[in-house]
DNA sequence: TAAACCCTACGTAGTAATACATACATAAAT
DNA sequence: ATTTATGTATGTATTACTACGTAGGGTTTA
């Protein structure tokens, strides 16, 4: 009965019209198998670690543990199953919470998602994120208003003032940087000199050079 | 030629190489078809405004305008296009830029990732982001999280206090926030001393405040 | 071979911010 | 009613960085 090729799921979920949906839905589709299910995070759980199911959607609202509780004790007890939040709770928190666990995917009920497609993506190793969810990415990125306009040519730069560079994003004095790579404080100060001129970060504030370098930290090899 | 049930593709890149590869890949796949490429910015922009293909693939570094203000400008001519960054970027900044501009996918070259099947699933409405890339979402909120336990500090300033390290965390000088709050620079300098103290960053890096605001800047009411 | 670039070093001058103080008026708390 | 917190202002000295230069020795390149 169980193919190996399938796709193993289990499905938590207290609405018992959703699990019929759902499992109707997979029966369709021979290349998922739904195994189990369950009504609650107690029994969602033990079925869990009993089965070891390649996926398992759980819904948020349980009676009993809820879904991110359940979430985090099924990454112990079965590690490798890849966890599908399906539910009706759109807020931001929930989301958040959902991405701190580690979670593979985060649905929303209401939607027109094609959830067998999501699983198959999951399985293939694409963490997937509902439109309507990742608004939620998108504002909290907009509200940041930071918005750079052009990709830094840091390639003008030679690898000393690379280096250099990068020695201040970690908020080096120069005297400090001279000391680390004994050379004189002096040619720091000619080396930040041509940094900022190759950077057009001349006449700027007094701090430019080094919010440019906080900014850019990671990019810098 | 052009079956009216493909998805009609146009990539704009600067590696020629990488081009063959993804127009040999499509090839192979008779649902996708590329109608055009691009080496430049400009040539790409103009070509996807011509032919206003499904889905745009773009590099963010590319000879003249770059993949951002690329993607900003296809979104004008023709909104209708999908568009998806295809990047050896993989810093933050960069994500969070693709996802302010509001492209439908953002995913790393190095990746092993099936890059036809992430257009087709674009196409089906569903957002995808690369599997290394979510995890900047998962840093995003976590460290969102610590931020709120790890500065409570921030409560033990004072309106005025935190209405100065607001004004610190764009960069502005004493000089500039004197003229603002039309209080004497000496003045900025005092509450300048008492931030630093409150939040115990005496006797540190000289920009130890400034670095701290930049990095808070977000949180700062 | 000459030109260009890179790393190094130094001179003088000025500005911005810190370290470490004191001081006064007002408003809130108790 | 006295303490406390807050916002304001000032003094002196020191440090860190910038502005604008010059300059030698090394390697790469045209």
């Amino acid at each position: 009965m169980s193919n190996s090729k399938q796709i193993s799921v289990i499905i938590v979920d207290d609405h018992s019209l959703l699990r019929e949906g759902f499992a109707s839905r997979i029966e369709k589709d021979d290349t998922l198998e739904l195994i189990d299910e369950a009504a609650t995070g107690e029994d969602g759980l033990h079925k869990i670690c009993k089965h070891k199911p390649d996926v398992a959607v759980v819904d948020i609202e349980l009676p009993g543990i809820n879904g991110f509780e359940l979430s985090k004790k099924i990454k112990e007890c079965s590690p490798n199953t890849e966890i599908i939040i399906l539910t009706s709770y759109k807020q931001e928190e929930y989301f958040r919470e959902a991405m701190e666990i580690g979670v593979s995917g985060y649905f929303l009920k209401d939607e027109t998602i094609d959830i067998l497609k999501a699983i198959k993506n999951i399985i293939s190793g694409e963490p997937v994120i509902s439109p309507k969810v990742l608004s939620f990415v998108t504002n909290l990125y907009s509200k940041r208003n930071r918005f750079r306009e052009n990709v830094p040519d840091l390639q003008k730069l030679t690898n000393r003032e690379r280096e250099i560079l990068k020695l201040l994003s970690v908020n080096k004095s120069n005297n400090e940087i001279s000391n680390e790579l004994c050379i004189d404080k002096r040619t720091v100060e000619t080396h930040r000199n041509n940094i900022r001129e190759k950077l057009g970060l001349i006449g700027g504030s007094r701090n430019a050079l080094l919010v440019f370098a906080l900014e850019n930290k990671e990019i810098l090899t």
